[in-house]
RNA sequence: GGCGAGAUAGCUCAGUUGGCUAGAGCAUGCGGUUCAUACCCGCAGUGUCGAGGGUUCAAAUCCCCCUCUCGCUACCA
């Protein structure tokens, strides 16, 4: 087979804070299915993925844990290799940013971005704006106020590094547009352009000092690379590439990257500030980026305490590794979200694995062992009616190599399927039974299973990449070799005279939903009891609760500027202008304050009227989508952005003061 | 508020540069068949192609407007 060149495919890395659910490993089976695609094809693949291991929030949870950052994410990056493997995952490299060459690169690559400028130390001293709670840099600043609001900036305590994104922003704009298949799919090429690079793109902070388990700053120990500068490396890093030119081998032939196989919500990262650190370190860019849509469960957010969460192993066990691949990549369409639910799985199980592929391989051995005793014999004698089905057959890798020529996986998945149902239908036309009761037809009987085995091996060969446990199972039980893509564009490979196998197996066992309904009972039980245990001690705790970044100390007297009351919503009303905000009349004591809040997605304006909540009385009075708020009403905030009104737990008078 | 996408059969969607009775899969109904995992094959559907207006011999397809949904983004005291 001729190579077709390397190629270099890639998924995000996987964060290392908790078990991934199967909306997380729908990426890397569809990473995986392509890489086994190409591989195949004739491509000299090569397959990264990997874990991503800093940051604060593990730091926390390993605190919790009572255990070090580096035993907790060893534990946990076990486990998400664990899934990979039984995910049949073939990737060539599962890297980890705690790997020490990752480490080490990420510091020189740091290092050398600061030494030419691209990287600055940010000086916060002047420059933090209150009303707006952000930090801007020197070059943000219009007139020296808020670019935001137009206020004062004041001095603040951390410092941070920045990169200059600003810089490079021309010629990524000018990249984008000469290569329209950079980033697909296309529709958000146009959000990237419009809502970040042609407004103007704002310096990246890309450092902290507000916790320590990440890659030290060698040159100035009191901060830690922040996460995209240490976990998009990954890319150059895994396969040897080296801030000081003496880059290996590999890191020349694979780099750039074919694909980046990524999730819709970060293409920012991977489509602006991704190919600008190449820029800036004088390497190419990455031929495209795939930000792929969700898979998400019955539009439900999935829970561990509500028990409804789907791993993939879970899933596995009960349907089997390939019933799952086959699932993730056949309901997820190109640009919309896809949705996953048991009752859906059982159908598509029963519906395309057993009834149309299970059963064609079954029925197809079962004739061949009951009219010839297993053997598969090419008698020659064709007729019209084979032409269509050799047609089908042979034309079937052309069909399937275009839909992932544009990774349309669930496409191309489909053109197999479809030649597993023109069998099933060849079968119809030929009526084999018919033929056995006739002693005259034997060699047409002959050269029609022959037709069949020889269509169902080519079918499996093309399902490989997919479904690989299932392609070398028919191809045993047809007893021949998985057959190559090259062979799979010619009819008659199969060798005549071959014996298939005489008792075959059943591929996929269709499902009762019920069975189905009382698995599923069981793992709620157990999930919902496992996140009970957590929120105790166990180290899996965090779920249940929040960790937050930390603000800088005060002293009692700026606490003790603030006043706070109870405040009595008397009426509310949406704010015309804006998607997210309710501006209510709030009765704090004898007086009437009108507040805005943006918490339209979660209150009714007809909900909050009556309510007795806690009101932040003296902030100063700002315009919010053209309308005046007099304070601020207290809310509580969870990791999935619900908010819920912070009221006071009896009843208490309106004006009440809460210190 | 800004930018963008979309609204087609019960469900998920396809419909290329406007062209004959608007399609596929799944689900439903009827018929056929029996090798097989009660399977497979065939047939049939129903659709004001979101509402309204316009251009054209001809519009799901182009233009205008309206309603709704979604994505990104800003605001969210």
């Amino acid at each position: 087979m001729q190579n077709k060149g390397k190629y270099y495919i890639t998924t995000a890395i996987a964060y290392t804070s908790g078990k991934p659910h199967i909306g997380n490993n729908y990426e890397i089976v569809l990473a995986d299915s392509i890489a086994r695609f190409k591989r195949k094809d004739g491509y000299d693949v090569f397959f990264q993925t990997g874990t991503d291991e800093h940051g604060q929030k593990i730091e926390l949870k390993a605190a919790d844990a009572g255990v070090t950052p580096k035993e907790f994410v060893d534990r946990v990056a076990g486990v998400i290799k664990g899934l990979c493997d039984r995910l049949n995952i073939s990737y060539d490299k599962f890297i980890r940013t705690t790997d020490d060459y990752h480490e080490k690169q990420v510091q020189k690559i740091f290092k050398r971005l600061y030494n030419q400028g691209d990287i600055y130390k940010g000086a916060y001293e002047g420059l933090y704006c209150t009303p707006c709670e952000s930090f801007w840099t020197e070059s943000q600043l219009r007139d020296g106020r808020c670019p935001d609001c137009g206020g004062e900036v004041k001095p603040a305590k951390e410092e941070a590094y920045f990169f200059k994104m600003s810089k490079y922003a021309d010629r990524l704009i000018d990249h984008i547009n000469k290569h329209p298949e950079f980033i697909q799919p296309v529709s958000r090429k146009n959000e990237m352009m419009n809502n970040f690079l042609l407004p103007g793109l704002q310096d990246l902070c890309v450092s902290r000092t507000s916790f320590k388990w990440g890659i030290p700053v060698d040159f100035d120990d009191k901060h830690v690379v922040y996460v995209w500068l240490d976990a998009l490396t990954n890319y150059i890093t895994g396969i040897g590439y080296d801030a000081d030119g003496n880059s290996t081998e590999q890191y020349k032939k694979l780099w750039p990257a074919d694909l980046h196989l990524i999730g819709k919500d970060i293409i920012r990262f991977h489509t602006i500030y991704w190919p600008i650190f190449l820029m800036a370190l004088g390497e190419e860019l990455p031929h495209q980026v795939f930000g792929h849509p969700w898979l998400l469960q019955n539009n439900d957010k999935m829970s561990k305490s509500k028990g409804n969460v789907m791993y993939a192993d879970d899933l596995a066990d009960i349907f089997g590794v390939d019933a799952v691949r086959y699932f993730v990549l056949h309901e997820m369409p190109f640009e919309n979200d896809g949705s996953i639910t048991w009752d859906l799985m059982v159908e598509r199980l029963n519906s395309d694995l057993a009834n149309t592929l299970g059963n064609l391989v079954n029925r197809t051995i079962s004739m061949s062992n009951k009219y010839f005793g297993g053997v598969v014999e090419d008698k020659g004698a064709a007729e019209a009616a084979d032409e269509d089905l050799k047609a089908v057959a042979t034309g079937a890798y052309d069909k399937v190599a275009a839909k992932m020529a544009e990774l349309r996986v669930a496409d191309a998945l489909t053109e197999i399927f479809a030649l597993f149902k023109r069998c099933n239908k060849y079968i119809d036309e030929t009526e084999p039974w018919v033929l056995a009761k006739d002693e005259a037809k034997k060699n047409r009987l002959s050269t029609v299973l022959y037709n069949l085995v020889e269509s169902i091996s080519i079918g499996a060969g093309l399902l490989e990449p997919f479904m690989p446990e299932t392609a070398q199972k028919i191809a045993a039980q047809l007893n021949c070799d998985i057959r190559s893509f090259e062979s799979a564009k010619t009819f008659g490979e199969y060798k005549s005279g071959n014996k298939v196998t005489d008792k075959p197996e059943i591929l996929f066992a269709r499902l009762d939903q019920k069975e189905i309904d009382a698995k599923v009972e069981a793992l709620a039980a157990k999930q919902i009891a496992e996140a009970g245990a957590a929120s105790d001690k166990e180290s899996e705790s965090a779920e249940g609760v929040i960790d937050i970044e930390p603000k800088a100390e005060i002293e009692y007297d700026d606490f003790a500027k603030m006043q706070f009351q109870v405040g009595e919503i008397i009426s509310c009303e949406a704010v015309p202008k804006s998607k997210k905000l309710l501006c209510s009349q709030v009765r704090v004591g004898s007086q009437v304050k009108q507040i805005v809040s943006g918490i339209k997605a979660h209150y009714t304006p007809e909900e909050m009227v009556g309510k007795k909540v806690m009101v932040l009385v003296n902030l100063k009075p700002a315009k919010l989508a053209g309308v005046l708020s007099e304070g601020m009403l207290l809310c509580a905030e969870d990791a999935d952005g619900n908010l819920a009104l912070v009221a006071p737990e009896k009843d208490m008078p309106s004006g009440a003061e809460i210190a």
